[in-house]
DNA sequence: TGTCCACTGGAAGGGAGGGCTT
DNA sequence: AAGCCCTCCCTTCCAGTGGACA
């Protein structure tokens, strides 16, 4: 691929003990941004046996968010000595980002640290890790450094300090999604291993593909589209693989997926959705802010859970707004004031199933909401 | 045209929980 | 043991606001 080559090209001058440019990598997921960049990696450290110019570090900037986190990964990945490791907390960061850099001096090498999902990062803790991860070159005397930051997010590094932006990107890449065509030549490939000649029905991969395809041509979600249905396929024990067992393949991963971002839900973000769907059950759908509020706090106190002020509800509806659990936008009603309109967007009955399963939400089981009207 | 509602979302900060250092 | 550090989850405070209505 023409994308890897730009990038292996940039990198062998490492081999050399020079600095590679800095690189950002876009692209959207499943476009093969990370398996490139971890294979290039290996590459390059095999290349590199004998020489042992080079020093490659990985990690994922969505499991490490932090300023500390970073320069501690960082750290560990370096240091061997078990007695020398920094730990996960208790060290100002000063004190990290010092270590680190005399560590990586002793060593005389080059370094190259990809921060995969860095959007995460700067979104999470703002740019002064970049910002010192960056500079980091001018205060090493022997080793040098260089960044590969991936994103999924082409604007994130608008709003960065413009001196972090233009260090960072010093060489920009942007990997395009697969079209149907690729994805489909991606999966025949893959196909001929893993299958048995005329296991499939001739249209299972262009399906897969296309399907794949209007989903922003993800390679991975492709191939899990396939796997997945072989596996429903085999569990009916149907010999061959058709397209209904495609589609059925479709409906779950699509279902898993929201199952899965539900169920790992903090119970106070649970409890929010739980009022969601009582507002939805009464008929209310399309609620405000205040609306999923007020039943909010009438679901916390029969769970025996503290009540959280309306300010930090106000976060945790974002939040599930992002994840795409529901949907909320900022709207006016005039005199009634400007607020969220929120709705709902995973399927009830299943997602209610799934909230009721937690253990901490058990005493709202039953639970049935407070009548509007009380006649005395 | 101005008012006013029901919030929004930023800023600051507290305190608990992890852990190091002296 | 006392004094730090860093992160996470929250609270408190508050200026700002889109648009229906008077």
């Amino acid at each position: 691929m023409e994308e890897i080559q730009q990038i292996a090209s940039i990198l062998a001058t490492a081999l050399h003990g020079n600095r590679p440019s800095n690189i950002m990598i876009f692209g959207k997921t499943g476009t093969g941004k990370t398996a490139s960049v971890k294979f290039l990696g290996k590459e390059l450290q095999r290349v590199d046996q004998n020489l042992q110019n080079v020093r490659f570090i990985y990690m994922n900037c969505e499991v490490v968010d932090t300023q500390y986190g970073v320069l501690q990964n960082i750290g560990n990945q370096i240091i061997i000595n078990f007695e020398q490791r920094i730990p996960f907390t208790g060290w100002s960061t000063e004190r990290v980002y010092n270590i680190l850099m005399n560590k990586m001096d002793e060593e005389d090498k080059v370094f190259i640290i990809v921060l995969d999902e860095i959007d995460k990062l700067f979104y999470k803790s703002g740019d002064d890790v970049l910002y010192h991860l960056t500079k980091m070159n001018d205060d090493l005397r022997r080793s040098k450094l260089s960044v590969i930051g991936i994103s999924n997010d082409l604007k994130f590094t608008e709003f960065m300090d413009p001196r972090v932006r233009s260090r960072l990107g010093e060489e920009k890449m942007v990997f395009p999604p697969y079209n149907a065509e690729q994805l489909r030549d991606i999966l025949a490939q893959r196909a001929e291993l893993a299958f048995e000649p005329g296991a499939l029905e001739e249209s299972v991969i262009p399906l897969c593909a296309a399907l794949s395809a209007q989903e922003m041509g993800d390679a991975r979600r492709a191939l899990d589209l396939l796997r997945i249905s072989a596996e429903i396929a085999e569990r009916n024990g149907d010999d061959r693989v058709t397209e209904a067992h495609v589609l059925k393949a479709k409906n779950k991963i699509e279902l898993d997926a929201i199952s899965e971002a539900v169920r790992t839900l903090p119970t106070q973000s649970k409890l929010v959705l739980f009022s969601i769907i009582n507002n939805d059950d009464k008929g209310n759908r399309y609620m405000t802010t205040g609306d999923v509020y007020s039943e909010y706090k009438q679901l916390a106190e029969a769970a025996g859970v503290s009540i959280l002020t309306q300010r930090r509800i106000t976060d945790l509806i974002s939040e599930m707004d992002m994840l795409g659990i529901i949907h909320a936008r900022v709207k006016s009603f005039g005199r009634g004031g400007r607020t969220k309109e929120i709705e709902l967007s995973v399927p009830k009955m299943e997602t209610k199933q799934i909230l009721e399963d937690d253990e901490e939400l058990r005493p709202l089981k039953n639970y049935r909401p407070a009548t509007q009207t009380t006649l005395i």
